[in-house]
DNA sequence: CCGCTCACTGACAATGATGTAGATAGTTCT
DNA sequence: AGAACTATCTACATCATTGTCAGTGAGCGG
């Protein structure tokens, strides 16, 4: 039934780059994960093939399916981990500047940079499209607003008019949706990028603006 | 070498379902392009599928081939075919209404319905993650925001502040990239659709506030 | 009625992707 | 050193998809 392969050796000697590096499991699954992770920005998760990821890991598809058990496998733990990290940094960039004109810049540039940087606006929005993940529960912007608005309504303590919360969702949605739009085709060149820098810094001033005044 | 099938005519009678159907060539490009284009938006341009599209436009899928010589040739008709059409419902909706707030409202809903009704937003997004179209251009929001831009200095002839192009620009841009982002996933059910309502008005108000202050 | 055109079909080839099986070779423990 | 463990490999099985081919039949002009 089975075939033994007969020039073993012979095709070993013929493609001299094939030391078989053995690798903790940790190891092993994290550079498969990192290399499944670039292909899942670029392609999205239908783009996610076994032997490319093993040739960009260095090693054969048999040994991802080995640390996986199964394509499904692969692709249920890049994404889980690529929406973590994007969650991860999301929060890091949320959490450095809370108030002011300048700070919301800043903030929007944090934003974007974690959307942008590895790819994980274009992979969230490839989950998105594809089914995976339930798009506005997972950029958890109600939770972002909803901190927003206990801030916004501190300020204005004693003011007449306090702003709904509605609005407030509204406020931080905005600047969300643009944002991840936008970094679905990363600039080309200096000047889009300064464009789009612009473009974050007038967006903070209209948000701010509108926070303010309520 | 060829293996003369045998029982043809069997083969006929045990599926009473196919009559072999002859449409003008015409009517058979538009058939499968109507097909295709559902997979297009459902699941990109990776999820065109020879045999789905055939089986759901009722024929074979060398049929297809027939017509459009490759898969490829489909895939770029078919996306040929949804940006003309996505563009031509855009600028129905936006030659409507030019002006106030109200008009602002609707012209929103308009340019949404156009996103999302049949699955342009999302085939754009596909589109534009699959490197098929460059983002910007495509969504021709340049051109618009220079439309915008004559009427927006004309109103304002004398005055001594003059918003420069880059304000407008980035004023429809806004609303473009958050309408594009909100149609990935439309409303389940009539209270997000409800909310999703009262977004684009609250937009509607934020962009024509600013569009008047200057 | 005849014959041509071409939309259409089933069968098959070719390619590429996932998954399986058994052997092989580092690592670590005793 | 020897044994156990297991990460890794080659080879193969299986399936889905695109594309080719030769033939079929519906409609139309003579």
């Amino acid at each position: 039934m089975r075939v033994v392969h007969p020039f073993v050796a012979m095709a070993r000697k013929a493609r001299p780059e094939l030391p078989r590096k053995r690798r903790t499991a940790e190891e092993a699954r994290t550079a498969i994960l990192d290399s499944a992770e670039k292909l899942l920005a670029a392609e999205g998760p239908a783009g996610i093939r076994l032997q490319e990821v093993a040739a960009d890991a260095g090693m054969s598809h048999p040994t991802i399916l080995h640390h996986f058990g199964s394509r499904e496998g692969l692709v249920e733990a890049v994404v889980a981990r690529a929406l973590e990290s994007l969650h991860a940094q999301l929060l890091d960039a949320v959490r450095s500047s809370p108030q002011g004109t300048d700070q919301l810049t800043a903030l929007l540039d944090g934003c974007y940079e974690a959307l942008s940087s590895r790819g994980h606006g274009r992979t969230f929005l490839w989950l998105a499209l594809s089914g995976y993940a339930p798009m506005m529960e997972e950029l958890r912007v109600r939770a972002l607003a909803e901190a927003v608005h206990v801030v916004r309504t501190e300020k204005r303590r004693g003011k007449k008019a306090q702003p709904t919360f509605e609005d407030t969702y509204f406020t931080v949605l905005l600047p969300a949706l643009a944002l991840l739009a936008l970094s679905v085709t990363p600039p080309q060149n200096a000047e889009e990028a300064g464009a789009e820098k612009r473009f974050r810094a007038w967006l903070a001033r209209m948000v701010h603006a509108h926070l303010e005044k309520g």
